[in-house]
DNA sequence: TCTGGGGTCCTAGGACCC
DNA sequence: TCTGGGGTCCTAGGACCC
């Protein structure tokens, strides 16, 4: 059996946790440069807040409703994740975490008649320690536990759990999942789906095997073996290297200048160089783009990408900013309002693996050092503590994040004051 | 009349996830 | 004024190789 946990509501429930005056109102998180609300608290779905809507259209509203709202502080949700991943591993010997609010529990083999049992200690456990609540499906594959997750959410609100543990309670959760709602179908799918007559996952357990295969190549037909409760995701119980890391973001203001965009891009690719290190990894290929605003109607809009092989494979932030700032010369035009720029990082390969060739610049033990060092105080001190000189001064260009919460958990001097 | 076959690599685009 | 960011996997088609 597999378990599927998620945290119910996680951003919003992280504002909770310090700050309990919110139980019970309505909470919304909003996306980078305060944008769209990206979580909300039961209370505010109930207000009708719909997943995606922009904040300012919505301002009167939140006012007018009492609704607190927060800046999203991923510093802070990243702590309280790692707290929950930690309370969760005492209960089972393997766990693979799939998102920031998610794991999959391995329930094979354990001692527990009772696995919902189980479930409510978690669940207490979790609650208890961190201060989060959770909702816990238990199912024969990831694909079913999932939807036995929603299950939970929608018809078990009581207890929280649900487990799939017989063909009857199987069928009961399928009957009442619409095919759109099934972990691996999105709207394009969903379509597809309901107009050739599959309406419920039930129905679609029940799809035959070829036409699956023509309409939603292999993917469909590993879904549909994970409905038939024939396991068909592998474990990753250990995180694997990502194969990409991209830092990409809005700008705070629309800037014009070169000059700007440089310094937005600089600080972008030194996160990316930074992410890139503590995974330990070096990047072959970069890729950069700049943007205009495309909800800007009345503006000229132009859009660039382009993509570059590094002489060396490298996760040095001197030279990753190099190489990003020469090829912005050759993507930026003069005369736009430009208004979002990224920096990725491809075809990653391990820094233990790079090759070089006798010709090439080598990275010193030294600068190693210096980028360790720059890591190091970063991680204490906030971000961008310090930095290369090509991030400049400023950041007129930053992100707006005008509500943000204390990082309660990872500053020393943003820790909660409980008496003055 | 009749114009090979098999393979790899790369890229773009589409689908999905949180 | 103001509309998120960061990933993965799969397929098709073209270029290129022998």
């Amino acid at each position: 059996m597999y378990a599927l946990i998620d945290c119910n509501n996680f951003y919003c429930s992280c504002e909770r946790v310090f700050n309990p005056k919110l139980e019970g109102k309505p909470v919304v998180v909003l996306s980078n440069n305060d944008g769209c609300v990206i979580s909300r608290s039961e209370e505010a779905k109930l207000l009708g807040i719909k997943m995606g809507t922009p904040a300012f259209m919505f301002e009167d509203f939140f006012n007018k409703n009492n609704v607190a709202v927060y800046s999203s502080n991923y510093t802070l949700y990243g702590d309280l994740s790692d707290r929950v991943m930690k309370t969760l591993i005492e209960f089972v010997p393997r766990l693979e975490v799939y998102s920031i609010d998610e794991a999959f529990l391995d329930l094979h083999d354990l001692p527990y008649i009772d696995l919902l049992e189980l479930a409510l200690k978690i669940k207490m456990s979790v609650h208890k320690r961190i201060g989060i609540p959770v909702t816990i499906g238990i199912a024969p594959t990831k694909t079913l536990a999932k939807m036995a997750n929603k299950f939970a959410k929608k018809k078990r609100k009581d207890v929280g759990c649900f487990w799939a543990a017989n063909d009857k309670l199987i069928d009961e959760m399928m009957d009442s999942t619409e095919v759109g709602d099934i972990w691996g179908i999105g709207a394009q799918y969903a379509k597809i789906l309901k107009k050739n007559g599959f309406q419920t996952a039930l129905e679609l357990r029940n799809a035959p095997e070829e036409w699956i295969r023509v309409n939603m190549t292999v993917v469909g037909q590993r879904l549909l073996n994970e409905l038939r409760g024939v396991p068909s995701i592998e474990w990753e119980f250990i995180i694997p290297a990502k194969k990409n890391i991209c830092c990409a973001r809005g700008f705070g203001i629309l800037i014009k200048t070169k000059h700007e965009l440089s310094e937005a891009l600089a600080s972008y690719a030194a996160n990316v160089g930074e992410k890139l290190r503590r995974q330990k990894s070096c990047a072959k290929t970069i890729n950069i783009f700049v943007q205009t605003n495309p909800f800007r109607r009345d503006d000229k809009q132009y859009m660039r990408s382009m993509t570059t092989d590094l002489p060396v494979c490298t996760n040095n932030t001197a030279m990753l900013i190099k190489y990003a700032l020469k090829v912005l010369d050759r993507i930026y035009l003069d005369g736009y309002n430009y208004h979002k720029c990224g920096f990725l990082a491809l075809d990653l390969i391990p820094e233990d693996q790079v090759q070089y060739s006798i010709y090439d610049a080598v990275e010193s033990p030294k600068e190693k050092t210096i980028s360790k060092t720059l890591d190091k105080l970063n991680k204490v001190h906030g971000k961008d503590l310090i930095r290369y000189a090509a991030q400049g001064y400023g950041k007129k260009w930053k992100l707006k994040q005008a509500r943000l919460s204390p990082c309660y958990t990872t500053r020393i001097d943003q820790i909660l004051k409980v008496k003055n």
